[in-house]
DNA sequence: ATGTCGCATTCCATGCGA
């Protein structure tokens, strides 16, 4: 069973791209973010036409997260819990049939929070806070758990291109860090590191100052493992010749592949 | 060199978010 994120800046742009990937690698789940699309322009026909049931959360504009999956979603929750006021897009979770039983899935657009020193960086804090005490509450179920997404956080200076520029930034920020270093101290496995200790892994390049032709990029699009995942996970893949395609999103799919 | 995208409106140019 393989489950991928992919951030993929617009469904509407990016729709060639995905139908590609989706024939190429057939991931059995794959989590999206940044769809920048509701339900009504959403291309669900063509998703489905390739195999795959579609469950989103949509948003005019900005944000949105769906999952998209060979099996039916079930259980659904839409919207991260801990914040009736919120109404931004980017929390998305369901299950899906694993073995004799169920992995629980989330697709995650985490606040970007830049700039630092404003509302928008408050907003990520307490976004990742409400994010830990909700996966606190999901770890007691005791099951298969892929938090899988955009999480806007550079968790290591290894992560980076240049950690000096990104010292002040809120993907990079101390207090950031240590909010997602909270995730893995419940008692996530960040997949891609329990797998390899190699520099360089970067899932996004910004469109700007040749970041991609510089190699110049940034690690933020994880997948969290609850500990019954993370027994039955076998490898994990960085599909970065996605990002040399024409037109392509900024962000590449990122997969884990889990025994059963 | 504040350099590129995608979206929406103020609508063929500009502001916002990333």
């Amino acid at each position: 069973m393989r489950i991928t994120t992919w951030n993929v800046n617009s469904i509407r742009q990016r729709l060639h791209h995905l139908i590609a990937f989706l024939k190429e690698d057939e991931p059995d789940v794959l989590c999206l973010q940044e769809i920048k699309a509701q339900e009504d322009s959403f291309p669900r026909l063509e998703i489905e036409a390739a195999g795959y049931s579609v469950e989103m959360l949509g948003q005019k504009t900005f944000n949105g997260v769906a999952i998209l999956s060979k099996h039916r979603l079930e259980d659904v929750r839409r919207g991260l819990p801990g914040d009736d006021s919120d109404e931004q897009a980017r929390y998305l979770e369901g299950v899906v049939p694993f073995g004799s039983g169920v992995v629980r899935v989330a697709s995650i657009y985490l606040p970007n929070g830049n700039p630092i020193g404003t509302e928008k960086y408050t907003y990520k804090l307490a976004w990742m806070d409400r994010l830990v005490s909700h996966a606190r509450d999901l770890m007691k179920l005791e099951e298969p758990l892929v938090l899988a997404g955009d999480y806007n956080v550079i968790p290591e200076p290894r992560d980076c291109h240049d950690p000096l520029v990104w010292a002040n930034d809120a993907l990079f920020l101390p207090q950031t860090r240590a909010k997602f270093r909270k995730l893995l101290n419940i008692g996530l496995t960040e997949a891609v590191r329990a797998t390899t200790e190699a520099d360089k892994l970067y899932t996004f390049w910004d469109y700007q100052a040749g970041a991609w032709q510089k190699n110049n990029g940034i690690r933020i699009d994880h997948l969290l493992l609850s500990p019954q995942a993370t027994d039955k996970l076998v490898s994990t893949v960085i599909h970065k010749h996605t990002r040399a395609w024409e037109k392509p999103s900024d962000h590449v799919p990122v997969g884990v592949e889990l025994t059963g």
